[in-house]
DNA sequence: CAGTATCCCCCCTGATACTG
DNA sequence: CAGTATCAGGGGGGATACTG
């Protein structure tokens, strides 16, 4: 989000990345829109987000490429909100967010949502960071160049 | 971070996990600290953040035990803050972070860290989700169980 | 339904000064 | 160096009313 300070001129893609969608509502409206959410409303009622910030988001998220507006798909005449290909590159990021949340976050027991297999219901495996040529990396394994 | 509204009680640990790191500095203070950081003037110098801030900003995430503090490694007298093993894990979060960034927010030739294999400065593979069984899974494969 | 327009409060955030 | 304290501002964010 436009805050006061930006970080978009950083050489770190990380930065860069918080600068786009690291406000506290962006990562939500799209991990709503992974899940088929459309419609202003349905934005609006899932989220429990004051009408005038959904606006301001939408449109954030419209001008910095992540969301288009489509002509409604049932006839009526309003547009929808669907994700461009730059926003269905962030599928990693939620999926990533929703693995931490359910290893750190819930006790065994508690009810959670879950990402399957659609044609399965067989949950998902868990991302793993590997070499370029395919071997299991972890956190040691690696390091960040300076810029 | 702990706002007005918490999702915390969501049943979605997307929501859960930005209820604990979904602020605009906290990401950026693990990045730092996956990257070495462990001082606060070392943050805080990094970050451009207020004192008070990060000072809020670190205790809060050693109470949600994201971060923990240790006596200083170079044996003078103040802490060190140091990731957690819930902390770690948040590795692929960052990761996934910045290969987005890295796909969709930098034109070619312009200068931005990366990150490789420690041991022959390669840069490491994408993330890819993967079923169950390793067969490679897009989006569109999957679905959100309701909770 | 899909927003826009206002009002208002509080907290984030920055700046500065102070302490061990 | 590693914070805490205090002050001031600006915008994030909620609530409500209004419009096509």
């Amino acid at each position: 989000m436009a805050k006061r300070v930006s970080l978009w001129n950083a050489g770190c893609p990380v930065a860069r990345a918080l600068d786009v969608i690291g406000d506290w509502w962006s990562l939500l409206i799209i991990r709503d829109a992974f899940d088929g959410v459309r419609r202003f409303n349905e934005f609006q009622a899932g989220l429990g987000i004051a009408k005038g910030m959904l606006a301001t988001r939408l449109r954030g998220l419209v001008g910095k490429g992540v969301l288009d507006t489509a002509p409604a798909s049932d006839g009526s005449a309003y547009r929808e909100y669907v994700l461009t290909e730059k926003g269905r590159g962030l599928f990693l990021v939620i999926v990533a967010l929703r693995q931490w949340g359910e290893d750190y976050l819930y006790r065994p027991g508690e009810r959670r949502s879950s990402l399957v297999e659609a044609r399965t219901d067989v949950p998902v495996g868990k991302l793993k960071l590997r070499s370029a040529k395919g071997r299991p990396l972890e956190w040691s394994d690696t390091r960040v160049t300076r810029c």
